[in-house]
DNA sequence: TGCCAGGCGGGGT
DNA sequence: ACCCCGCATGGC
């Protein structure tokens, strides 16, 4: 990990409780107990990273908010940049180190990472050469949690973009645990692998289809197997493996799951829309998926992962056809901002 | 209105 | 090891 912050000292004023009540179901505020200030490196753009596949509710064009359940307690991070900060702010019922907290920010927002190498493989590429120019500091934002890695995954599966997250959406606004902070935003999570069970087919009405089934054998599983959910970096490869033997959880989605909650950027989830870009844009001939993933690695090494998320998002997560069109004749052009649905523009456009 | 969309497993070769 | 099909759901 390289030194690329300077740490400021702990703020820990501010934040009086209010006056105001809640006349409908009083609920107590999760209190801060963390606040830290960190210098942001120039190779880190705070927004680009946040937005990025974020539902509604995790950020709103200024901050970005997620909640899990951190021994047993649940533990909000709130990230903004103040005056060239990234500011970041814990909540929680439970007492943790601020050294375990920063661990946990860190993982899920990516500030320590270093990709100039990636940069250097990227920056002449055919599809992803805007990663090094106008995306240049966008990071991959992780879950924090293994199961969260894996409920995304599923919602993926033979649908669309919009499809999919709209589902994962979904999940996350009905079925999941919602928080009000200190500060009084109000911050959801992903619903629990035993409040799923306890949800049951009803899981459907996220619009999940055949892939209900699929979601509940897994809730089965991580509740049966409690180690599983330990922070994702003390998960054996092992048990990791064993999870592919869960009716419905193929090879694409398990490496979905491992890259968005592991950061494994050298699995690749290579899937038929991949497959056909690298067939039509980089082989110019048909290739099947074993193929592709070779060719995967040929081009991106150990990045080969973090390229295909990229991937998603420098053609806006556009359905096959569309994507080679644009690929094939127009010019790169992730949709950052505006009206129109993109990886980039979830958080305001998805309409749940 | 059918038809398709970042899969998957079961049942064929 | 392949290939092929059906499977819910929602959007065009």
């Amino acid at each position: 990990m390289l030194p690329i912050f300077g740490l400021h000292g702990a703020d820990s004023k501010s934040y009086l409780p209010r006056e105001d009540h809640l006349d409908v179901m009083p609920m107590t505020r999760l209190p801060l107990i963390y606040k830290i200030s960190l210098d942001l490196a120039a190779s880190y753009n705070f927004h680009l990273t946040a937005r990025a596949y974020a539902i509604p509710g995790e950020y709103d064009g200024e901050r970005y908010q997620c909640l899990y359940t951190l021994e047993g307690m649940p533990t909000a991070l709130v990230a903004r940049v103040h005056q060239g900060d990234l500011v970041l702010s814990f909540f929680s019922e439970a007492k943790l180190p601020p050294s375990g907290l920063l661990e946990i920010a860190s993982h899920i927002l990516g500030f320590h990472e270093d990709l100039e190498e990636f940069y250097t493989i990227v920056s002449r590429d055919p599809l992803l050469h805007p990663v090094s120019t106008t995306l240049r500091g966008m990071h991959m934002k992780a879950t924090y949690s293994l199961w969260n890695g894996f409920l995304i995954a599923i919602c993926q599966q033979n649908a669309s973009f919009r499809q999919g997250w709209t589902m994962y959406s979904k999940i996350v606004h009905l079925f999941g645990d919602t928080k009000i902070l200190e500060d009084g935003s109000t911050v959801h999570a992903p619903p629990t692998p035993n409040a799923l069970l306890t949800i049951g087919e009803r899981i459907r009405k996220a619009g999940t289809g055949y892939r209900a089934e699929t979601i509940l054998n897994l809730a089965q599983y991580f509740s049966e197997h409690p180690e599983l959910q330990a922070p994702p970096s003390e998960v054996s490869e092992k048990l990791l493996q064993q999870l592919k033997r869960v009716k419905g959880v193929g090879e694409y989605s398990f490496r979905v799951a491992l890259l968005f909650s592991q950061r494994r950027y050298d699995l690749p989830p290579v899937d038929r829309w991949v497959a056909r870009l690298l067939s039509e844009i980089y082989a110019n001939k048909p290739l099947n998926l074993k193929e592709a993933e070779e060719l995967s690695k040929q081009l991106w090494r150990s990045w080969c992962g973090l390229s295909i998320f990229f991937m998603t998002i420098t053609l806006n997560a556009a359905i096959i056809s569309k994507a080679l069109e644009v690929a094939k004749t127009g010019r790169i052009n992730p949709i950052t901002d505006g009206d129109q649905l993109s990886p980039l523009t979830l958080w305001r456009n998805l309409k749940l």
